[in-house]
DNA sequence: GCGATGTTTCAGTATTGACTGAAACTTCTG
DNA sequence: CAGAAGTTTCAGTCAATACTGAAACATCGC
């Protein structure tokens, strides 16, 4: 790993670790999204990363299963490959729809528990549910769309 | 406060907490948006959320930094009183903006340190950074938009 | 200028949690 | 079945950090 690769993956871990994700998944995914072959066994991504196997396993779960990294395995290998596929962007914007779906969640629980208070007092909560609702579906959508336009001109490229 | 309104704030706590903020953050927001009155000294917040004086002090400054609250003063009054306004959404999506322009940033300087290799190596990169850039503005003009029809919606009917 | 009221700063504490490393477990080969 | 290769689990350690509470710092009225 060069300098300036290092310094990605060091960087994705610090992004990821301040958004409440581990550092380790930063680093990880950073790495899966830049190494060469595009498949790693845990050993591999261990020794890239300096890390113990313990730490790789427990993110490969985190990772696999919000849908940001790939396990595949091979006939006559017992060892498992990881890789970060394209349709990582997808679970991606997934999530970030659970993001919203959450607050809007936690806004609705506010709602009931305020419903005896004047219209007045709740519009400041309802204004944030409402936005949180429109969000949680219109940015999926959004990116979906772009994404769906990016593999139409793939295809018409190709 | 009710204990529904508690635990709204609890979970606003817990929530922003998940993502990187203070859980204090999140408790002072939650009860700011159902507080009554809406303005509130740093008293009044430290005697609702059983806080220290010193913890509703620095919080209020990250709040205050981040536009997600207000600090008013009132003529001969030497206090300061805080409030949820409605303009905090917009600062919310600004900041959402701010965290895709990150990792938008991250992943040029990811394309950057690996600029000798092959195309096939740096699609995965190349997408990802694709992805954020489109989001990066897109996400925060589709809310924007929204937002406004709000207005729009409100001064029509009054 | 001095006392009172309100706010911020900061050292200390206690908790959380990310990572390590060894042991347990699984799965394939001879 | 025995052994090897690979993976996961988990107790322990270490660092980060959220919060407390007291002391320092403004700001205003007398």
């Amino acid at each position: 790993m060069t300098p300036g690769e290092s310094l990605f993956v060091e960087e994705m871990g610090q992004f990821l670790g301040s958004l409440g994700m581990t550092p380790m998944s930063g680093r990880m995914w950073g790495w899966l999204l830049i190494c060469e072959p595009a498949e790693q066994t845990a050993a591999d991504i261990a020794t890239a990363l300096h890390a113990s196997r313990g730490a790789i396993s427990g993110t490969a779960r985190i990772l696999a299963s919000a849908g940001l990294i790939r396990r595949t395995t091979r006939p006559g290998d017992r060892r498992e490959y990881f890789s970060a596929p394209a349709e990582a962007l997808d679970s991606m914007l997934a999530s970030a729809g659970a993001i919203y779906r959450q607050m809007r969640e936690i806004a609705e629980r506010g709602l009931a528990a305020t419903s005896d208070r004047p219209a007045a007092t709740r519009a400041r909560l309802q204004e944030f549910h409402d936005v949180m609702s429109f969000t949680e579906i219109e940015v999926p959508r959004l990116i979906a769309q772009f994404l769906a336009g990016r593999v139409a001109d793939r295809k018409g490229r190709s």
